[in-house]
DNA sequence: ACGAAAGAGTATTTACAATACCTATTAGCA
DNA sequence: TGCTAATAGGTATTGTAAATACTCTTTCGT
């Protein structure tokens, strides 16, 4: 069971970006923080605008806040969006046709009941919860 | 959020085996049935071996048996063997030192309960739940 | 003793996440 | 009205770990 990258430093940079909701953040400047690649961090500030948790303007002193305040964003919502197309198993996927066990599979039904409880039970907390209580002072 | 194919696998393997409890399965047999390698399936049924889910038998005529009743195997406890060993985010890894955010990040505790979460939900049902119904009649 | 089966270590392949690169496009500012 | 800073987004490449294969050993039944 394992979440990706993509869904890992999303959250931490909404984590960042909740100790600091006024002002925007480049990912240039998240990428050097975190001493990852801008570019695979852009990836993912793509994902979360477009799915409306944060706001991104282009342009001279321009860079990505959230969208709505801290508390109104529950863990699982953003762990759902970070983690979107990515197939708990195998046969959740696209060509779920071929499995060998279709029809008779009781599995997959609790699987997912399983996973929604997982987001469920993260739900139970709000991005407030989990920002970064000391701003990172040059670490 | 991903479960390994070795997770798939074995709980595949598990569900046939309870749908016949008296006899043996060799992985072998399993591996025809499912059309997968049978070096693959020895390493889950090893796994599961260890763990004392299922109880195997070397020689002619051996193979494996289910350790105990299906009712009394509970899906996250099987989850919990098969997935064990796969950390859910990085830093939940053997060097888990290296987090930038280390001390001050609150994500972790919500994510291990999370999973937690996930695996309970899974206990509500057992391996009978799901066994094949019907005994895959030459599929 | 012979064959059938698991046990176990190692090597190889392969799929896909992770990363990099490149080219728009958009917005602010002088 | 350029110039520059930033996102947007496509494509190509890399790296790594899961998935698979191979080989040998051990154990058991007949």
């Amino acid at each position: 069971m394992r979440l990706t990258s993509f869904t890992d430093y999303g959250l931490r940079m909404l984590m960042r970006m909740a100790s600091a909701p006024d002002r925007a953040f480049s990912t240039a400047e998240l990428a050097a923080e975190f001493g990852l690649s801008r570019n695979h961090l852009s990836k993912i500030m793509q994902r979360l605008a477009r799915a409306g948790i944060v706001a991104t303007r282009r342009g001279g002193g321009g860079g990505a806040v959230l969208a709505k305040p801290a508390v109104e964003l529950r863990l699982g919502e953003l762990v759902a969006v970070l983690e979107e197309g990515q197939p708990l198993v195998e046969c959740f996927g696209a060509d779920a046709g071929l499995c060998s066990l279709d029809g008779r599979c009781r599995l997959k039904a609790r699987l997912r009941a399983a996973e929604h409880a997982f987001l469920r039970d993260l739900d139970r907390s709000t991005l407030a919860d989990i920002a970064l209580s000391a701003p990172t002072a040059a670490a």
